[in-house]
DNA sequence: CGGACCTTTGAAGACATTCAAGGCCTGTGG
DNA sequence: CCACAGGCCTTGAATGTCTTCAAAGGTCCG
């Protein structure tokens, strides 16, 4: 199997093959709290019939409505996804049984590689908002994989992102006081909503205070302290989920140096 | 390329093609504090002219000393490194520059996934005590994988585990306490002799207090003393870094439930 | 032997948690 | 349309755990 043609552009795969046209590709956001409408793939160079493919793979799943599941924590691992729009959280269960999130991912990001290793997935992922999700086969980009060379490397390093990121967030657990965790979440986020060409300083959170204190290894009323007191300060505007930032850099500081005056 | 003969057992990877010969094994481990001297590779069925070819292939790298570097942070990313004996302490530098641990590796685990998404390593991995590692060139066993499918997968796998391996250190930080983390940490590392097939009771641990407290997100004053409680306890005996676990359930009860009388 | 480094131990203090209560928003049913 | 229940978020005070600061004992290696 050879492809004739195939595209890859950062997170986006099209591909064609003369065995078969596998279209495996997520759009630029349609419209959330925190999206814009924008057309698919079209900077990509698909024509009309590409087009109807990508929309049928879009269509046949309906947009998830808020905490439904993607996938659940012992599932077998079939697919990866990308957000399309909207937001998920993933989650494990420790062996104590609380829940521990794992990670948010916001549209263009991929997640699902944690059930690759026993073929099962380790965690839960479900939507924050009404959210849509790309699935891609992993059977299918595993063949398409073996025949061309690029996309498995293309997909090594998708991988390895989420090692990373994990890896941020284990340095971010481990070493930092509360109000550094959360000025290195906002910005974070901030600079995630960037990618989409949305304003870095307006966001809005998808995510209760008590997946934010969980996330960071916190409770929710030091979150919530913690917020007010950023307010306090004027680092933020804070209105329930909808948070501007007034002043980044001194967010950016006090995520280096943990030194500061009252 | 075909391959003629390969093998894949767990970790060892021996692959014989048309093209080229490449053997990309590690061994079972010589001998150090944590380990017993074994024979090369021989239950996977090498002969002699392997044998050897293993041998160069091993010899070439000589054993690494205490707290010299496979790679820094920073280097552009050429191969994935196992274990063969001895330890390994992975870390990166936080923006702020303080150092954070992300991971030890012992006999038979693999590292440097991290490199992948960007072509240069994020961590740094240094030698925690004499150590021996197999460089496994990432260029070769991405030429292998294109004609052996199956490597691919295996490849894929291992880099999951990476992945699974970050996030249980995320829930192991996010919700426990010292006491637990500790428990945690040596259970870990407990049951990874027990795959050398090494005593799972008593254990040398190759890093330092500091590296350990640095790992679990703690102070050096915190693990001495819990080490210290454990100890008054009978959960532990311990010498310096000779630990000798007495009372193993206690230890998972605690990281379980988190109570205890006292 | 001396010095550097690691480890242990103590006491004081800081930061985050826990416990408790009240406010605010949402959705439901009367 | 309003009332009410149940979440979720905020705020306060007390508690506790871990850290910080300080000092002393050990160990390794020159």
């Amino acid at each position: 199997m050879a492809a004739d043609r195939f595209i890859i552009e950062r997170d986006f795969l099209i591909i064609e093959t003369t065995v078969k046209k596998i279209i495996v590709g997520f759009a630029k956001p349609l419209s959330c709290h925190n999206c814009r409408m924008n057309n698919f793939c079209l900077p990509l160079g698909l024509d009309a019939d590409d087009l109807d493919k990508l929309e049928e793979l879009i269509e046949r799943k309906k947009p998830l409505q808020p905490r439904e599941g993607v996938f659940f924590s012992g599932d077998p691992f079939t697919s990866i996804y990308a957000v399309r729009s909207g937001s998920i959280k993933s989650f494990c269960i420790d062996p104590d049984g609380r829940e521990q999130v794992t990670g948010f991912y916001f549209p263009g990001e991929i997640f699902g590689w944690d059930g690759l290793a026993d073929e099962h997935y380790q965690n839960t992922a479900i939507a924050l908002e009404t959210t849509s999700v790309c699935e891609i086969p992993y059977e299918q980009l595993d063949d398409l994989g073996n025949s061309i060379p690029s996309i498995q490397k293309h997909m090594m390093r998708l991988i390895s992102r989420e090692i990373n990121a994990d890896q941020r967030l284990i340095a971010l657990l481990a070493g930092n006081s509360a109000q550094q965790k959360i000025a290195s979440l906002l910005l974070s986020i901030s600079d995630r909503l960037v990618k989409q060409k949305l304003s870095s300083t307006r966001l809005w959170l998808p995510m209760s205070r008590g997946e934010i204190s969980n996330y960071l290894g916190l409770t929710v009323e030091t979150v919530s302290r913690v917020l007010g007191h950023f307010q306090r300060k004027k680092y933020l505007a804070v209105n329930k989920k909808e948070i501007e930032i007034l002043d980044k850099q001194a967010l950016r500081d006090l995520m280096l140096s943990a030194e500061e005056v009252e």
